[in-house]
DNA sequence: ATGATACTTGCATGATGGCGTCAGTAACCA
DNA sequence: TGGTTACTGACGCCATCATGCAAGTATCAT
């Protein structure tokens, strides 16, 4: 994951925002977004501990907000692929994907600790311009 | 920072909900909504890619948005721990703290790892209540 | 069929947040 | 001292969003 190579330090930040690097596709906004908020965290928290499906109606027992806030908040969280979705019958059963989760996270640590100084610096030649404006 | 421990599956959501573990602590929300925006983001992946301290003036050729909102962004992501802001004379520089970032990410997959099934789930005996309902 | 359960969806509301404009402050320069 | 540069702070506008309520749908039990 982490190639050894060469060190190119970039001269200036319009040049280093010219770079499109592994670090850029995974600083996911959406991702982030639907970590962002406190209700949604107490409820991930709660599923990751919980480490079993659960339905709603248990989910939201462990929950001060309304029932159905606690419906849309999991539904954006399986959409963010923070959860997964089985529906069986009537209830809905979400269980947290702990492996991506974490997963994406390492990544995204693994492609900051790329751009470290004291990690391992890497020569950056196969990246592209990741700047929307022509002249960047 | 994985202790190898007895695992202890919860029985439901609401005393998994009780436990305070790393992962409540880890899911700090005021930290992703740094992250979670899209102006943010590019700047912070600019500021890492540049691997230098850079000025607001500097950093802001990079964006299509106004300087003031790219000082305020800057503020920001230096209020959350992401960024290091140091002023000298007029100017402020700022860096990505890439190693604390990173840290911060891979702690929290850790904290999350811990209670994967796939990786060491461990005796949670120590955790405490992390509920703000009384009789959860 | 009737009722209950489990969830979804629409709507109103209040709060939050991103953005641009502009005025203000502080440091540097000539 | 006057002007420029670099940034900060105070608004106001607007979009998004979190929340609660209430109505609706689908499934299950009797």
């Amino acid at each position: 994951m982490m190639a050894s190579v060469t060190n190119k330090t970039p001269a200036t930040p319009r040049q280093a925002a010219r770079r499109q690097a592994a670090v850029d596709r995974r600083l996911d906004t959406e991702f982030f977004k639907a970590l962002a908020d406190p209700t949604r965290a107490r409820l991930l928290a709660c599923l990751v501990k919980c480490g079993r499906p659960c339905s709603v109606t248990e989910v939201a027992a462990c929950c001060d907000v309304d029932f159905s806030v606690v419906a849309r908040h999991l539904g954006l969280l399986a959409r963010a692929g923070v959860l997964e979705a089985e529906k069986k019958g009537r209830t809905v059963w979400y269980v947290a994907r702990c492996a991506a989760l974490s997963g994406r996270l390492r990544a995204l640590a693994d492609a900051i600790d790329e751009w470290c100084p004291s990690g391992g610096q890497g020569d950056r030649s196969g990246d592209r311009c990741g700047c929307d404006k022509g002249e960047c």
